[in-house]
Order: C-alpha cells, then structure tokens, then sequence
DNA sequence: TCTGGGGTCCTAGGACCC
DNA sequence: TCTGGGGTCCTAGGACCC
C-alpha cells in the first residue's frame, strides 16, 4: 500500500466547538470562562479549561472549580450550521475530507504542491480562512500519518499549527504520555500504568506479542503499530454511518413499564423518521438500558429483513424492553435508548438466491426469471463449478 | 460531583452449516 | 461410527472517542 513519505496529512480540529460558537455569537462571553451545557459539560471554553473544567465532567464540579463561569445552554443547531461552513472551508482545499465528528477532520493534500503550495502553507491557509468565513478558531496538526497528525493538532492546541516532518517523527512521540495513543482510555491507561509504562516509548519498547498478552489481540497489535508510528489508513471520502441510535436520560425518579414504553416509541418514531430521511433501512434494533449504579444492559433483536418502517422498528423495541422487564424491577432504571444498526442503503432490499446452472446460457435463463418476478435484479456474484469437484471459476468478480 | 448524547470497534460464546 | 475444523451470524458486554 502506498503511503506518502511526506507529511501530507492534515488534522483539523476546531477548538473548544461549542464554547467558541457561542463566543463569537455573543460578545460578552469573549475572555470569560463559558461552559456549555448543565448536567454534563459538553464543551468548555479555554479560560474555563485552565481552572481545569473538561468535557464530559459533572455540572456540579466543573462550577466548583471555577465559580465565576458562565453556564450556557447548549444550541445544536447553531453548532451543526457551523460545522457545515467550516466542512466547506475543508473542501475548498481538497476534495480529500474525511470527516471524523462534527468538528475535526483530515484532509489529504498530496496532490496540492503545485496549485496550492507546501502543506505547511495550505495549513496557514486553511486556519486563516476557517477564522475568515466563519469566525472560529482551529488547530492543524500536519504529518505523515493519521494518527501523528491527530497527535499533532492535540499538542498545538489551542489556535495553533504544529507540522511533524518524517525525521523527527520519534523523537516528537516517544516522550509523549501513552494517553496520547489513539485508544489508549481510562482502563487501558490504568494498565499500562501498573506495568510502570507512562511513555508512548515505553511502550514502543515491548514487543507486539507482550503488548498483545496485556491489552488483548486487536488493541495490542494496535497500539504497538501506533507506539512506532506505523499507521497505513489513508485518508477515505463519504464513509456511511454503521448506525443511529438516540437516548433519553429518565433522573432518578421511579418509572413505571408505561413511562418506559412511552419513552421507547417515541425514540423509535424518531428513529425510524431519521433512518427514512437518510435512506437506509435497519435490521439490527438494539435497546439499551442504564441503571442507577451506571451499570448498563442492552437487548437486541435482528429482522429476518431489512426495515424503514416505524410501526416494525416499534414493535421490536417495545419486545425488547418487556423481555428486559425483569432486570428493570430490581433497579432503578436511569436511561433509556435504541441503536438501529446493521444499516444498508434502502434501494438495497438484497434476496439472495442459490440455483445450479450447467452453462452460461441457462445461468442467463434463469436470472431472466427471477427479473420477471421482482422487476429489477443485479447479480452481484455467481461461480461457476468446473466438472472436477473442488475446482471453482468465478464467473464475475466480487 | 453523581454522570449527556452521538457514535465506532472488539471480544467471546453459542447456534448452525459445510 | 466417531471425530474434526472452519466460517458466518447473532447476542451481550465493554472500551473508547468526540
């Protein structure tokens, strides 16, 4: 696989999103701590950060720990147009995004040096026009790899621009933290600490199968090919979500299988709605349960075929949470959602079919046939059997 | 200080088929 | 008759990310 031995790669990530949204709508917020949303901080300002408010923190010690902030509510709609404006920035550059949340993405810039100049320039750029256009400020982290250029935009931030070039590509990562390792988390942390390992060059040290035997086969073969800078993923345009999902957190108060089930069509209705305006259908209904101790549960059913419709989706979820019943008795039950998942494009209402056709000729007879029961008919693959047993033509490429 | 809402990927066991 | 190995799908749970 062909990966560039330039820095090529671009990370963008917006800084604090919410927060500065709301900074550069309303004046006053601007040099102030601001903390966006109650319950949970979803996003905090950088004044806000530096007395150590952080993302995902409860409301009630992120205002203990800095008092004088002001507490917004959050307004989704004003950050998703924000997104959508500053994702045209990122095209504007190349038609190579890859979008990765509402406010990051890399960019592929490879084929640029002769139209747009060196990727440090186009980074200059694209942080001075996302300012421009849009009035917020963004981080551009630029290096060979996905994963060092994330790295990269993570050190520089805020406001800044940090460029990795391939020499300096170990010496930059090894003295980092291993948190810095892309799926390195709470619990993996807590591992790897307990071993004594706090660097990213601490661990490059091990050998993948040590690293295999502590995390687990997938994460120690990750992170070992991370620790060492080694990260083939290219830069992929228009990847499809894997599944929509929506939850409603109940409080503490005691909840009857009626609220629930109230509770539970509602968010299929919506979901269902979401899946048709996307034109997908599901076929995997996932309910999902937490309780008061924030131990969770999910349930999950998968249709025989593909469905859109509210009515079929409904009737799974409301299935899934009387079969659930039983674990909801004992505890006080404190959220609940739905995941639709095992998504496929809903033109895609896919019959598989296994016939045996002694040449080309009856093959096409019999696909004829099938057209004339369900109209249209694409034959994705067909293999044709040799006359020795075990020998198989593929007759059409996967 | 008690904790939102949106996702992705991995693991492991069991059923089932060849 | 006994034994087996591989592959896929489904379900439940868990870690992680923004």
């Amino acid at each position: 696989m062909f990966v560039s031995s330039r820095a090529t790669t671009l990370h963008a990530d917006l800084d604090a999103f919410y927060a500065s949204v709301e900074q550069r709508d309303k004046p006053w917020l601007r040099g102030r701590p601001v903390i966006v949303g109650g319950g949970v901080v979803l996003a905090a300002s950088y004044e806000a950060k530096a007395f150590g408010v952080r993302t995902a923190m409860g409301g009630g010690e992120a205002r203990r720990l800095c008092p004088r902030a002001v507490v917004v509510a959050p307004r989704m709609s004003a950050y998703s147009e924000a997104s959508k404006a500053v994702f045209e920035v990122f095209r504007d550059t190349t038609p190579l995004v890859e979008g990765i949340s509402i406010d990051e993405a890399f960019l592929d810039v490879a084929g640029l040096w002769r139209i747009a100049g060196t990727p440090t320039e186009i980074a200059t750029r694209l942080r001075a026009e996302v300012m421009r256009r849009v009035g917020l400020p963004i981080t551009v982290g630029v290096a060979r790899t996905k994963f060092l250029a994330k790295v990269a935009s993570a050190v520089a931030k805020p406001d800044g621009l940090l460029v990795v070039e391939p020499e300096g590509e170990l010496a930059f990562l090894h003295p980092l933290p291993v948190e810095r390792l892309w799926g390195v988390g709470k619990v993996t942390a807590r591992k790897l600490h307990e071993l004594g390992l706090t660097t990213v060059g601490e661990v490059a040290d091990l050998s993948e199968s040590a690293l295999m035997s502590m995390l687990g086969r997938a994460s120690g073969r990750h992170l070992h090919a991370l620790a060492h800078n080694r990260d083939p993923r290219r830069i992929r345009v228009g990847v499809r979500r894997r599944s929509i999902g929506s939850q409603r957190a109940l409080g503490r108060k005691p909840r009857t299988h009626a609220d629930l089930d109230a509770t539970v069509v509602a968010i299929a209705d919506r979901l269902a709605k979401r899946l048709r305006d996307g034109r997908r259908v599901c076929r995997t209904v996932t309910l999902r349960l937490r309780f008061d101790d924030y131990t969770r549960a999910t349930r999950s059913h998968t249709l025989a075929q593909a469905t859109d419709d509210t009515a079929q989706i409904m009737a799974a979820a409301r299935t899934l949470l009387r079969t659930a019943m039983p674990l909801i008795h004992d505890q006080g039950i404190t959220l609940v959602g739905l995941t639709l998942a095992n998504l496929s494009k809903d033109s895609a209402v896919q019959l598989a079919f296994s016939f045996e056709a002694s040449d080309t000729s009856e093959l096409d007879v019999t696909i004829d046939g099938l057209r004339d029961r369900f109209g249209s008919v694409a034959v994705t693959r067909a293999v044709l059997l040799g006359r020795d047993p075990g020998i198989s033509v593929p007759l059409l490429p996967d």
